[in-house]
RNA sequence: GCUGGCGUAGCUCAACGGCGGAGCAACUGAUUUGUAAUCAGUAGGUUGUAGGUUCAAAUCCUAUCGCCAGCUCCA
């Protein structure tokens, strides 16, 4: 047992390598370099800079800048926060504190609600412990004795927690002054390390995350490496603030709601122009992508949805309604409506594909606390379409689908996009051959397109694979809107068949397929990418024409008429205001050219254009304005 | 649905047991104006709805409708 053979050797950035007694901390052979590290990346583990190196191993700072980094900062701040609340409410019990995407929450058994007040006293308290500068020390424990330490400390969903964990797990806690909590780590060294944090907001959660338990009180906070960042994050949410559609909405006339029909949008007309708009777009790509529209009905027998399994399945979010003592169900989709069209005459696989668009409106119930502004709404519609084709055909389709998608998303310049891939769930229709024949056609038509993707084991719907299409728009928040799925079932439960080319009857295989998704849902993407300022193409005014004085007033209405002849939508503000004021006005509103006509313009027969972002364009005669618009306003065209 | 917060003029918000206000918008008048707000005046309300407490309710209580945040990110 002599000592000297027991040495580790320890590679550390940049290729130095050091040998050291086994149980050096980490900390020992970052710091003089390495200050900055909170954490320490050994082995490519995350793990805190007091741990005991005991191995050979690869040996990194973890720097609160880096994602590790400030998921550990994060995660220190709940901790944070929890000691404070025990601080000023002694009688809480703690559960759970985990770090999520913007930040970290802490869930309490609390009785009384927490105000906005009491986060204003909590911020004040971690203020004061992160200056009281705790270290942050790691210690193992049995289980039974960590159950019976919470007990004792009256922590009893921290002690049922702890209960569930295997009866011979090694379990450790985190220690900082009085405070000690469950965890598996890893920590900031001392709570001095925890520079810029804000607790944002307060709701109830339910224990476990189960609705049939107790409601706990959740307070949700951030934490950054630096106060700037912190600052970014919270100027962000601001920003978010100020492009919310539901607000956007209102102050452009777009939309309304309405408690006489909850979660379901008044469009007003601009927003109507907008929404048909879309519609008309989309129309465009069905002639090129060989789709055929259909106008089918908006209420069926029930009888459908029970064939449908809709019935079973989907019943909380229909409406019924009963007449005639036959009662009917409110189509929420439109695919069992679809099968009908198919089945209306005998197909053969020369038929095939048979793409049948829809866009009819839709409505499904949604529960009293998940319906939000246009993005989750009762009443809606999609860009539906649904593809019948044979086996054979699913590549080749999926292709053109995922064409279409990304040629969409491209012209309303969302410039990231993500896919993800669903395959077989656990509980599944079909054989495996025909799962491992649909999940390798959606994965070639993938591939084909040139398409990064993710792949989600076992998140297919249960009857069939699907890809899912995330975009993350101008604030890079993500959002599901195109979808492309398989579906075996509804064939089948519909008997639909073909004839084939030895003269058998088959089934075809059916694809659910949503381009924008809900138009509403993309109406109110739309508007928080763009944060309001729409194309040329979508601007329901595209040019307002300002006066100066009254003596404009006839070349106004003359310019105006000859714009509204040539297509441009243009309208007048001959209102007895200033010129600022009038500008101002026509920003607010967002309209994309401002025509500003005084005596000068009168007398040379020209228009001087300023732009919604106040680019000034020199002065162009009417026909030249009106073909800079024409050329820009096409899909695609200018921002 | 559940927890919490909030519903006051068209919009954004004051008043928080004691006569419901302001700014913007609207309307009227004056001003005729050159690139983000000219001045003055007028009108606008059973305080979401229904009950209750009180001498007195926008304010306190109950119910109800609606809106907002959250309720999957697992020591």
């Amino acid at each position: 047992m002599s000592e000297n053979i027991q040495h580790i050797t320890v590679a550390l950035p940049g290729g130095e390598q050091k040998t050291v007694p086994p149980g050096t901390a980490a900390r020992e052979l970052l710091l003089p370099a390495h200050k900055q590290a909170i954490a320490a990346r050994v082995n490519g583990k995350v793990l805190d800079l007091s741990h005991p190196l005991t191995v050979d191993c690869t040996l990194e700072p973890v720097l609160p800048t880096s994602p590790e980094g400030l998921d550990v900062l994060r995660h220190s701040s709940a901790h944070l926060m929890a000691q404070a609340v025990k601080r000023l409410f002694p009688h809480v019990q703690i559960t759970i504190g985990p770090v999520i995407d913007s930040g970290f929450y802490y869930d309490f058994k609390h009785d009384q609600a927490f105000t906005p007040e009491d986060l204003e006293k909590i911020e004040a308290e971690m203020k004061k412990i992160v200056a009281e500068n705790f270290l942050v020390t790691r210690e193992e424990i049995l289980r039974d004795d960590a159950v019976r330490m919470f007990h004792d400390m009256g922590e009893h969903y921290k002690a049922e927690i702890i209960a569930s964990i295997p009866a011979n797990d090694v379990i450790s806690l985190y220690r900082q002054g009085e405070f000690v909590d469950l965890c598996r780590g890893p920590h900031v060294p001392a709570t001095g390390r925890i520079p810029a944090f804000k607790l944002t907001s307060v709701a109830g959660a339910y224990w476990r995350g189960d609705e049939r338990n107790e409601m706990l009180q959740r307070i949700y906070g951030t934490a950054f490496a630096t106060e700037k960042e912190l600052k970014q994050h919270l100027a962000l949410l601001e920003e978010a603030k100020r492009r919310d559609h539901r607000r956007v909405g209102k102050e452009l006339d777009l939309f309304i709601f309405d408690p006489i029909a909850p979660a379901s949008p008044f469009f007003l007309p601009k927003g109507t122009f907008i929404y048909n708009e879309l519609i008309a777009y989309i129309r465009t790509l069905y002639k090129r992508y060989g789709y055929q529209e259909v106008l089918t009905p908006q209420i069926f027998d029930v009888d459908l949805w029970h064939r449908s399994g809709h019935y079973e399945n989907y019943k909380e979010n229909i409406f019924f309604t009963e007449i005639e003592g036959r009662t009917f169900g409110v189509k929420p989709m439109n695919c069992p409506g679809h099968t009908y069209i198919y089945a209306a005459k005998k197909r053969s696989y020369r038929d095939l594909p048979l793409r049948i668009a829809d866009f009819a409106r839709l409505h499904r119930f949604e529960r009293s606390g998940v319906i939000s502004g246009l993005t989750r709404v009762r009443s809606f519609a999609q860009d539906d379409a649904h593809i019948f084709c044979t086996p054979e055909q699913i590549e080749a389709e999926v292709n053109g689908v995922l064409r279409m998608v990304t040629e969409v998303y491209r012209t309303f310049n969302f410039t990231e996009m993500r896919f993800d891939l669903s395959t077989r769930p656990p509980k599944r229709l079909g054989d495996d051959a025909t799962w491992d024949r649909a999940e390798a056609a959606l994965a070639a038509a993938l591939a084909a397109n040139g398409i990064q993707y993710r792949i989600n084991a076992g998140d297919g719907a249960f009857y069939g694979p699907k890809i899912d299409c995330i975009v993350f728009d101008a604030l890079r928040r993500p959002w599901q809107l195109a979808t492309i799925q398989l579906d075996f079932q509804l064939p089948e439960r519909f008997d639909l068949r073909y004839t084939n080319s030895e003269g058998h009857e088959v089934r075809p295989v059916m694809i659910h397929r949503a381009v924008l998704g809900s138009l509403e849902r993309f109406f109110g993407v739309l508007i928080e990418h763009c944060g309001g300022d729409f194309p040329l193409w979508l601007a329901p005014v595209q040019a307002r024409i300002l006066t100066i004085t009254e003596s404009q007033d006839a070349y106004a209405h003359h310019i105006c008429e000859q714009m509204q002849q040539a297509g441009v939508r243009a309208e007048v503000d001959l209102r007895n205001e200033k010129l600022g004021y009038k500008i101002r006005e026509a920003e607010v509103h967002k309209i994309p050219y401002m025509i500003v006509v005084g005596d000068k313009e009168v007398s040379s027969a020209t228009v001087a254009p300023r732009g919604r972002k106040g680019e000034k364009i020199p002065a162009l005669t009417v026909p030249e304005f009106i073909a800079r618009v024409a050329a820009e306003s096409v899909p695609g065209g200018a921002p």
